[in-house]
DNA sequence: TCGAATCGTTAAACCGGTTTAATGACCTTA
DNA sequence: TAAGGTCATTAAACCGGTTTAACGATTCGA
């Protein structure tokens, strides 16, 4: 590849010259400037990405940190707050770095990235990436909530337990008493916030959420969300002798689906299904059509974006954003008039 | 930021030895080595990405260009293949860099991005970054195929003409005569390779592809893959007198067994279903279940980043790769003895 | 005991750009 | 005509690492 130096010697100028055509920053005359391109274009030369970056401490590139388990790939959820994150960097100019590697807790192998700031997915409990990217300086925000919470933490997150005490609102007003919740995997931060608004719900009521109704996906046990839906209704249906089931996402609602079909149980007449899902299309055209909620962890990713810009350009402060998640009611719940 | 010349200092060493400590590409002695990690850590020192990679003139970093039009986001195959390209990489222990931007045509615009090589999804008709990439010299991988064909590119693609000949040839020996093909967007080469092999199966049987029968996804007058499925569907059910349905994804199958229901037509035994699927747990679990394709995606996005790995490393000439697609039959097609 | 080999360390050059301070040519103005 | 002001251009320093060649100290073999 031709470097600056050889478009430089071959037009007769100096480096600075060569720099100042590319980037406009300073005034060239117009022949100098018409020579030099036409050097460029000859040589084939194209301006060093690195070396621009590493003089201007600026790369244009935002870091998107999605850890992932070893084995496992993205969910729907991921891939469309990805999908978010993408289209917002896209519009203001900046490209993303994607990483799904859990990160390494030897500082050894933890260099300081070719980025200008950082969104972190899936946050732990004591996520020491938080203190790290603290501490290196480099701004970044969390999607999630901080645990232990911090003020001085930008994130965007959903209002979780507002989310799933909504929806243990609707089910137990429409007569529902007995629900089995299938939650995410019990790791995640989401996962204890909404079974902390089911039990909200439940007490508020004068009821109690059981514990043998609260289930935990697990990759151990299940090959996928739908999977997981599947084997957890045919496994307890007889035995647990619920009216509606809230689902993790809308594949696991899917695999609850097919578990009545089996069942010979029909839906929603003697099963209510409901979901803490995501994907609108899906869900609309489900048989039945499926009462969820609406994440939009597009536009999660896309909040996180526009905090992060805003934040490195150093005219933002700190700050926490809930996206308002609704619960959208179709077809796959029913009254159920109390025994 | 603490740099390599504030550990050398306030180690009372060179950079080079600095810089040895943390490569471990040259031995250094214990002493000194664990006083220089002491500084770095007291310092809060992380080596620079940017200024180690211009020195050694490598990033680990992949590039994965993903042209999108402006307004639209990602498919379920884009979205599988990048994850796919993601695990991979990571395998590998590179990263990713995602850019969905089109590319810009004025030279001046393009640098030479931080990346060691390239992976090109949706290729146009003489695509101007196939010759372009070639000639900065980046090694660089297509998904798809290169239009007009080239022996001296690498590539990755799945056996489009040969998939819609299987699926026509299953339902024309299943005794269907008139079959409406909802194709994808008329401008891609998926969508022309696809018609080829329809029309080829069909001509095998004696018979012709009628125009009329093949529609293209298009934009304008479809929100989304389900809308495309449901309102042609709805819309030419009457009219064309079909007894099958080619649609080109999972999702527009969605909404032409939405169609189906919403017409009161019974799927299977009145229309088939067929789609050229890329995610099995959906088709699996469908009602009812969907005989479709299975691209593997994902599969197509691993072979890539594979292929474009060992490209780099010099060690591997250019090569076409073709993943295999299958016909996986499941319930939403019938015999249909012919009238 | 001397010369060679091994070892850890360093100074300086290098990667390919940007930027600052200085330079010289040209044009005003007093 | 000399002093002052623009203006485009340049040489050199800089960004933060890696690497090469040289070096002094120690160990080895004869």
């Amino acid at each position: 590849m031709a470097t600056i130096d050889d478009v430089a010697r071959q037009a007769g100028v100096s480096k600075g010259t060569v720099s100042s055509v590319f980037s406009k920053k300073r005034p060239i005359s117009r022949q100098v400037s018409e020579r030099v391109l036409n050097v460029a274009k000859e040589l084939g030369y194209y301006p060093n990405h690195l070396a621009r970056s590493l003089a201007i401490k600026k790369t244009m590139i935002v870091g998107l940190r999605v850890p992932l388990p070893s084995d496992g790939c993205m969910s729907a959820f991921e891939s469309q707050l990805i999908n978010g994150v993408i289209m917002e960097c896209s519009k203001q100019g900046y490209r993303v770095l994607l990483d799904t590697l859990p990160e390494q807790d030897d500082p050894r192998l933890f260099s300081q990235d070719p980025v200008d700031g950082v969104i972190l997915l899936n946050p732990r409990k004591n996520d020491p990436r938080i203190g790290r990217y603290g501490q290196m300086g480099i701004p970044f925000v969390l999607v999630g909530r901080p645990d232990p919470f911090d003020e001085s933490i930008s994130c965007v997150d959903n209002n979780n337990t507002d989310v799933s005490y909504q929806v243990g609102d609707y089910l137990l007003r429409n007569g529902h008493r007995s629900v089995l919740f299938l939650n995410s995997a019990s790791d995640m931060t989401v996962s204890y916030d909404r079974k902390l608004g089911l039990s909200e719900v439940f007490r508020h009521y004068g009821l109690s959420l059981r514990e043998e109704h609260v289930m935990y996906f697990t990759r151990k046990l299940f090959a996928n969300g739908t999977d997981y839906g599947y084997i957890s209704v045919m496994n307890s249906y007889r035995k647990l002798n619920y009216t509606a089931v809230i689902a993790d996402t809308d594949r696991v609602a899917l695999g609850v689906l097919r578990a009545a079909r089996d069942l010979g149980v029909e839906v929603p007449e003697e099963l209510s299904v409901i979901a803490l899902s995501n994907d609108a299309i899906l869900a609309q055209n489900m048989n039945p059509r499926l009462t969820s909620v609406e994440l939009s962890a597009d536009l999660l990713g896309a909040e996180a974006a526009n905090m992060l810009i805003e934040k490195m350009s150093g005219m933002s402060d700190n700050r926490q954003v809930i996206i308002d998640a609704k619960l959208v009611v179709r077809e796959s719940c029913s009254f159920r008039s109390n025994p």
